[in-house]
DNA sequence: TACATGGTTCGATCCCGATCGAAGCGTCCT
DNA sequence: AGGACGCTTCGATCGGGATCGAACCATGTA
């Protein structure tokens, strides 16, 4: 007999289409509400509640309680990479829709868990390939000076990187464009500084970024050879 | 309301006892009958009959007709590599049992989908990683030239490996060490060629690989540092 | 204190899908 | 041909779990 972990027991809480939506739902790293999410999947609170417990239960998503509403939000980055994961497969089964998002916004930029997806995300990830930017160590993958001074273009550096457990750089599969763009802390920041720096903006209610032209133009010009 | 691939249809497929157990069965990349499945699992034919018929459907095993036989394996490598990171996922939710595969010869040596995974799969993961043997490109980790100068002591050569379109080196996480063994194209010829030089041997009805003393030195020296 | 609002728990209902045996269809062996 | 074996299809059964409304708890606000 098979010996090993019990892939069944955490695929089956996935494997709903509620449970499912709402994983996609949180996917763009923000922490929703219990309601919040009952009317994004189109269910009773009640109901909402029964999946939420057993989304907690199976660690794929986390709880936090602010007064008297209680944020959800997708595990840890782990999970956020299987579900991307799943993304790709789902993907090539699915039958042919349009490849990948139909909404173009989608499609140019979004985030994934936390870290630039889309158009852009590729773009960025390809530029510092090119450049020889990055090293892959036993501890994964990691970024040379030549990569750190094209960041130091966006103003960011090693020193305010937030220090976390967390693997550095990962190249996460992006399934618009069936490239990799930059996952792991890097990304992250990357994304958080894009932001700060008011070249992207969160759409509300939506997983896509709207990137200012200035953003799109200024980004090219650092990272498209 | 969110846009993606329906990562729920996979997941139900995958999220059923006797469908997992098949999927973790075929894991270790033989292909099996459906009979024998049944009786692995525990289940008639007829039921395993209607599961294989959906995990195809799914496309994440294959089909093949040999005569009165139908031989089932899994699909791909992607779909290995999204089980192996489910398997890890479970881990750590499952209740706490010992950690990894209570038997250690699979702790030892075990074919990962088409890979050497376990204690020794990590130890030459680690003795490559050490040598700076891994070259991180776009299209994929590579192999440098010290790197091959380690794979020769095996009989292993650039010009002998088979063409594909696999990326070359993966990493995968192994789940009873957790840590990294090497995956992909050069993974699955470095398994196939110790067993060419009968260092290690397939443990039948077991993913567990036997490893002779000889074969283990062998490989200690060559990799360990 | 009363009331509204967010969330969970409970009990009842109901449906999907897992399961099985029997029958059907190929393929191989004498 | 005939029979054995591997596998799939069909129809019927049954159970788990998804769902809902109502009641309940907790935390805010009037």
């Amino acid at each position: 007999m098979y010996e090993g972990p019990n892939i069944a027991r955490v695929a089956a809480v996935i494997g709903e289409r509620g449970r499912a939506q709402v994983l996609g739902a949180l996917m763009d790293g923000r922490a929703l509400t219990a309601t919040e999410l009952a009317d994004a999947v189109g269910v009773t609170r009640s109901t909402m509640s029964s999946h939420l417990s057993r989304l907690q239960q199976a660690q794929l998503i986390a709880a936090e309680s602010q007064g008297r509403h209680r944020y959800f939000r997708i595990a840890n980055a782990d999970v956020a990479e299987l579900l991307e994961g799943m993304m790709g497969l789902a993907q090539l089964t699915s039958p042919q829709q349009t490849f990948g998002p139909r909404d173009p916004a989608l499609r140019k930029a979004r985030l994934c868990y936390d870290h630039l997806a889309g158009e852009l995300g590729v773009l960025i990830y390809d530029g510092l390939e090119r450049q020889g930017s990055f090293v892959h160590r036993s501890d994964g993958l990691t970024m040379n000076d030549s990569g750190w001074s094209l960041l130091s273009k966006l103003g960011m550096s090693v020193a305010r990187l937030p220090q976390t457990r967390r693997p550095l750089c990962r190249a996460c599969v992006d399934w618009s464009e069936r490239r990799h763009h930059l996952a792991g802390a890097l990304g992250a920041a990357l994304a958080a500084r894009l932001m700060e720096l008011r070249w992207a903006k969160r759409v509300p209610h939506s997983r896509a970024l709207h990137v200012t032209a200035q953003g799109e133009k200024s980004i090219r010009e650092i990272f498209a050879r």
